[in-house]
DNA sequence: TCCTGTGAATGTGTTCACAGCA
DNA sequence: TGCTGTGAACACATTCACAGGA
């Protein structure tokens, strides 16, 4: 049942959450591999797969039943409880992603907000007020955050790390252009903006690559 | 020399870009697999693998000469000549895309910026001004733009990402939570900030998760 | 009959081990 | 000797083909 999970299918179990919670919203009980194919692009043989991984969720020959199926994936994620985050950095980025997050509602609380620009402290976001980054040691161990959002300049990035660190989050996720250099037992996922560009530009014309 | 590159691979390219980027900032004429490996964190035999899929700049014994290396792979993605890019959707997360970028410098540029909020056409943003989107289709082809950022709530991301398509648009980055529905001949790169977070959550304890 | 669940085959990417050249 | 370049071995992921239960 609940082996390990290949990391290529974990990035895949937030896309199944968003399609099912559309579906569940819809009032559809049961979703077949092939509609969920569909849905998110992904082959219905690889949704099977996938699931597999953490039970038998499915009838055969009926299909998988919705609310049963997100239960199962939301328990897998470990967002049956509330997960508790750390945002650091206040600036558009910050802002974009305590928005997007709100919106999605799906146990993931970003409970503090951190900048050092005094201008920033104080204000509203995502449901608390921007804290003193100074505070964070003291606050994220007090709120038992688990998960840092690192988006600051990256001159501040190595930093913010080593803070988040301490103070015990397990894991980061790092919008900086920077390599972070933290312990082994941290989990980091970094996502570069412009990085994601220029790796775009290859897939565009002058030398006809793929497309696919 | 220059067949086809894995994708994982063209995902690396812009790290090795950015590296490369600062040592020749600091000058450094030379530099090895293993000295890059610490840089990138990646293992220094599948950097040279990377980079041996387009051509061999290295010199045994030696090491790789910094200022050709950044000629070679700014040449794979075809950020020899600029590429050019609009972006649509003039929000919290536009606005961020556009100033990282900016910072950047790898002849990445941000041509155009659409926005349907009137408060916001008119305003500067990454070195234009926020146009009216209305304006797309027209603008994008008069400028060749070839690559196009989806920063728009996702009820208006389809039909967004249908102008750009039409306009002649190659390769769509995707900030929007939902599948858009493209010609074949069309690349899309998504990136979603409440999916990556949530994501995460797998890697914080209960149930003892790995961590690497 | 239909759609899930899964072994087996294939494909893709990474690591190892070392040959080859400065 | 030192570091690149690369075939061969391995690990990981996807696709195929079909057995199995509602």
């Amino acid at each position: 049942m609940s082996a390990r999970i290949p990391q290529v299918a974990v990035k895949r179990l937030p896309v199944y959450l968003r399609v099912l919670g559309d579906l569940a919203a819809q009032r559809v009980e049961i979703v077949s591999s092939a509609e969920l194919s569909r849905l998110t692009g992904f082959s219905s043989e690889q949704i099977r797969k996938d699931l597999a991984h953490f039970g038998s969720f499915g009838t055969r020959g009926v299909g998988y039943r919705t609310e049963a199926l997100l239960d199962g994936i939301r328990d897998v994620l470990g967002l049956h409880r509330d997960i508790a985050v750390a945002l650091v950095g206040a600036g558009h980025l910050g802002t974009a992603l305590a928005r997007y997050n709100q919106s999605q509602d799906q146990h993931v609380d970003i409970l503090a907000v951190f900048d050092a620009d005094p201008a920033k402290i104080g204000q509203a976001l995502g449901g608390t007020r921007v804290r003193d980054v100074a505070e964070l040691p003291r606050v994220v161990r007090e709120l038992g955050i688990r998960v840092g959002v690192v988006a600051v300049p990256a001159a501040r990035a190595q930093q913010v790390a080593e803070a988040l660190c301490a103070a015990g989050v397990e894991a980061i996720l790092n919008f900086a252009p920077v390599r972070l250099e933290v312990p082994p037992s941290v989990h980091v996922e970094n996502i570069d903006l412009s990085q994601a560009l220029q790796a775009l530009a290859y897939y565009t014309a002058p030398g006809g690559r793929d497309g696919a």
